[in-house]
DNA sequence: CAGGATCCCTTCCGATACTG
DNA sequence: CAGTATCGGAAGGGATCCTG
């Protein structure tokens, strides 16, 4: 339960999920989408994701290779809570960033 | 931004802010509540709570002094789309252990 | 009671290089 | 294109001891 909760909250996660959300991507898709991730981290992160069914992998035999990443119906369901707490953190960042310009200065 | 949402989806933060959500906690009642936090740990989620104004600490002159922590309101601001993930979580770790289980065995 | 300081081990993660 | 492997620095975090 709290490793779920840390692996949601986890850096790249929620950047992934949410690029995800919008539509299937392919690996170097994702990576255009949030540039500064590097290779490894998204393939980390991606396989996470896919050892928790939150995101399908699917393999096509072109040449040259390619794969496609979308969300499952259980990383579907993840997505109206993580958007619900990404607004509320584009409602308060300027109240965090206030605050802490505040305790900087005062300390 | 993004520290923000990682600062969220801390390991402990999330469950100190619940906690504190529940009422105003003092320092020894909070690590009660969370056992294994070490001192360490929760003195610098509290402090970085602190910091980014959503908790606010207050400091009483007894003998010997005791500090209570509770929620600011930006603070509380933060439960409702917190809680819409914990139940996510509530829901769904089951069918996520599942999945665990398929992809490692199937590996 | 509520912490700060130090030590030290582990994990994270970026950079680079290599493969099917 | 879509990754894996390896290395090394940086950060996370527990244990222990000390203080007002």
């Amino acid at each position: 339960m709290r490793d779920v909760l840390s692996r949601v909250g986890d850096k790249w996660t929620m950047l992934v999920l949410l690029t995800l959300a919008e539509a299937p991507h392919r690996f170097s898709q994702v990576q255009r989408a949030i540039p500064d991730i590097s290779k490894r981290m998204l393939s980390q992160t991606l396989q996470t994701l896919e050892r928790d069914g939150l995101v399908l992998r699917q393999v096509f035999a072109t040449k040259p290779p390619s794969v496609e990443y979308r969300l499952t119906e259980l990383g579907c369901s993840l997505f109206e809570p993580l958007t619900a707490l990404v607004r509320w953190v584009e409602r308060s960042h300027s109240s965090i960033r206030a605050a802490r310009q505040d305790y900087d200065t005062s300390s």
